[in-house]
DNA sequence: TTGTAAGCGTTATCAT
DNA sequence: ATGATAACGCTTACAA
């Protein structure tokens, strides 16, 4: 009974805690011994190490990572941010970025941000709060204070999707204004010279369509006619967009350059509806080349980025980091390509 | 000088790390009332407050959840384990799921765990190592090792997705079996008596095409040809389906139900391709009323399942456990709807 | 309103 | 090969 007051109100509250303790208490050795079986289990006599697995078996013993965490002061934990789950763009870009992380032993803290900088910034916060290891980001811009907060961390930092000579830490990811410029190029070469945008409510969307509206113009096209969608992508609001764009606008004519295959998937759907063909009057173009672009009818002209390879980019760039690589600023350009199909 | 040889070792290994201690000393108060007046600041004094908070504000402090975590036997982590991660169905299902989380100031610790009950057992091993305030997971098939450990870690387990009467804890779903009868019954009500399936590699897909299968030959139709898809369902895999079926088994006519509105589009657009008629020929059907299905031409008839108000009650069961409500199992039915549109 | 002390369950260090 | 002991940075109980 050398329990102090303290610790018995505590066995009240909760059930039985099995802890290395326990596991040692019933294989007749100490806490320590126990620790050493599963993280060096070489170190440990061969019939020891019986004693405890067959201890640890019968209990259900799990360790506690939490508190070996704060031992270490390793948590094994990376934190992503990513602005959308749903979007498969994104959802499959943390997939093979957590796919690689897992196998190296890492486990995902993962929130959904969406566009929002102050919605970024706590959620920042309360990843950090949790000591990751190390943490993605979403894209390039980020406020001050969270800048100030991740530096702090010290920890690796990708900040992934973008592209810049001034990253946080480090970064992976491609050129938007780069990308726009190039299906601006190819848009005018294709001989186009009317074009319009229609762009979800996406950061690095809206610099894709101003940068390819500034080259169009540069370029000797015509002003670039924009529609901004109000919400996520979705082929409900790129068949509002085409509508709106031939009503407000009255074009008829030219080519669009959209957000998004999804978007574009919408105005090629409105388009049909509205008996105007694709690309005999108008040109489409998607961004992504998500798996159904190619399949559309006509098939899509789009952006191609390479989203598993960027995944497995962003994880490698902080894996090597965590295994000692040096601290240097990493910047990683996967670029794009423009994808020829049938709609423009 | 007080500090003892450890101390001195880890200070060099790490950074300078700012604690509640570190606050406190700045602000003139000993650690615990920076503990309150971060947790409970109505019982710490205006002065105190102001002085703490610029202590805070100067030093960048962030206080560590895992030392929180460890003294108050709560992460306020909770874990999720889903099959896939870039499949919509999947992915805006944990979004709702996170956001109602998020909200109650829970953090969300993800895992895919893929089809492979292995693969599940050591992702639920390791996520229960870090002791999360509740864990869920998709369906109801888990092996008896797995639900040892869940009932061992006595938290609220949700198994989602799926409906049983013996959860290991909680559930929250739907019946496949019962869609997949209400999808014959259709089926035989609408005339067809020949039908196919087509299935993506997915446990409870399989049980969709079973209890299809089965019902439609209770009714006295054709017995029911099957093609099963090796991995996830695609555009390219459900193209592939059709053609095999037309091949394999001669089908032209008839029905064809599909594990996901992804495959039947595949199906749609392959039938497209090799000129047969929908639903004239034959008729299509989904599952899962993605946002694309309505648009579709002919527009598809599917099963649509109302995945956002999953994840909401899933997350709400949880959240009421957590807040004190009995410990009682619940299983909450969410039904499913069959949505008939031009395709079958 | 504030402080002291114990404890959370590990890992790291140093002895034996 | 094993153990004793001190952190890790908080929260909780209790005292002042």
């Amino acid at each position: 009974m050398s329990d102090t007051k303290a610790t018995q109100a505590k066995r009240q509250r909760t059930g039985v805690r099995v802890t290395m303790a326990t596991v040692g208490r019933m294989a007749g050795v100490s806490q320590v011994t126990v620790s050493r079986a599963l993280s060096e289990p070489d170190k440990v006599s061969a019939d020891t190490l019986r004693r405890i697995h067959s201890a640890i078996e019968q209990t259900g013993f799990v360790p506690n990572a939490i508190a070996g965490a704060l031992a270490s002061q390793r948590s094994r934990l990376i934190s992503a941010l990513v602005p959308s789950l749903t979007n498969v763009v994104y959802s499959s870009f943390v997939k093979t970025f957590s796919d690689s992380l897992r196998e190296a032993g890492y486990q995902l803290l993962l929130s959904e941000t969406g566009f929002e900088p102050e919605e970024e910034l706590k959620a920042i916060a309360s990843h950090l709060s949790r000591r990751p290891d190390a943490i993605l980001l979403t894209g390039i811009h980020h406020s001050a204070q969270a800048r100030k907060m991740l530096l702090g961390a010290d920890i690796p930092v990708v900040e992934a999707w973008d592209i810049t000579d001034t990253p946080i830490d480090m970064c992976v990811g491609f050129s938007h204004v780069e990308a726009s410029r190039a299906v601006a190029d190819y848009v005018m070469a294709t001989g186009y010279t009317q074009a319009a945008t229609v762009t979800a409510n996406d950061e690095r969307a809206h610099r894709r369509r101003d940068a390819f509206a500034a080259r169009m113009t540069s370029l000797g096209g015509t002003p670039v006619a924009a529609h901004d969608c109000e919400g996520p992508a979705s082929i409900a609001s790129g068949r509002a967009a085409l509508s709106d764009l031939i009503e407000r606008e009255a074009l008829r004519t030219g080519v669009i350059f959209c957000s998004s295959d999804v978007l574009a998937q919408g105005l090629l759907i409105e388009a049909q509806a509205c008996e105007i063909n694709v690309p005999g009057n108008l040109a489409i173009i998607g961004f992504g080349d998500q798996e159904f672009a190619a399949h559309l009818e006509p098939a899509l002209t789009t952006v191609r980025v390479d989203r598993n390879r960027l995944g497995k980019e962003a994880a490698d760039t902080i894996l090597t980091r965590l295994n000692g690589g040096e601290k240097k600023r990493v910047v990683v350009d996967l670029g794009f390509e423009i994808v020829t199909r049938a709609s423009a």
